[in-house]
DNA sequence: CTTTCATTTCAACGATTCTTGAAATATAAA
DNA sequence: TTTATATTTCAAGAATCGTTGAAATGAAAG
């Protein structure tokens, strides 16, 4: 991963509403929740929530799948979990008070 | 750590520039270095090279002191280990399939 | 006390992000 | 085939971000 993507990720990260998303996501596990839930949990309107959802999904930190007329989102912990291994292992080169910070 | 807090931090390492503040920083360890030598790592002009070492001093990412004539900047590890720790154990529960997938 | 060096601050500008509400699209039900 | 539901897309506007180069500040040297 590039210093640019990476960047490109940690922008989707930083907003507390999209921050929102992905707590509940992860709660809701692998078989995730529509887009009118989210926007329910998180207290948004449905174009606002469309917005942060599209916003992840671009990045790839959320997967979307049509379930009838409903789009479900899930987390992708691969993503999710590449962009904090880059920041620890190739940004911060393993650094040992890092790990030691973050209960690594 | 809240929501909007993790944002703000998330924000600052939203920039392929300040990602590479932050790795040059690490790299140089505790003595850290100087704003001007930072410019020069990351080739950037001295006001753009301040301006992204403020954003990540502004939120705790990197410290600051005086050394005569300079400013020596190091990277702060407690600060971003938090944040790490927020994503993987507030944010997302200590989810495992997460950890699994950043080597944690 | 003037000059030099290191860095920040400022103003201006363009680019990007976020929000809102209305209109468009896709799917299913009546 | 009309209607209802779920969601996205769009346009407009406000707010924030990033770059540039010039001016200001802080600290040391001559």
């Amino acid at each position: 991963m590039t210093e640019e993507e990476a960047a490109v990720l940690f922008g989707a990260l930083s907003n507390a509403d999209r921050l929102g998303v992905i707590r509940i996501l992860v709660e809701a596990g692998p078989d995730g929740l529509s887009a009118g839930q989210v926007a329910k949990k998180i207290g948004a309107t449905p174009s606002r929530a469309s917005f942060h959802l599209s916003t992840l999904y671009e990045v790839g930190i959320v997967a979307k799948e049509r379930h009838s007329r409903s789009l479900i989102y899930s987390a992708n912990f691969g993503r999710l979990g590449g962009l904090i291994a880059f920041l620890l292992d190739d940004c911060c080169k393993g650094n040992a008070a890092l790990k030691a910070c973050c209960g690594c």
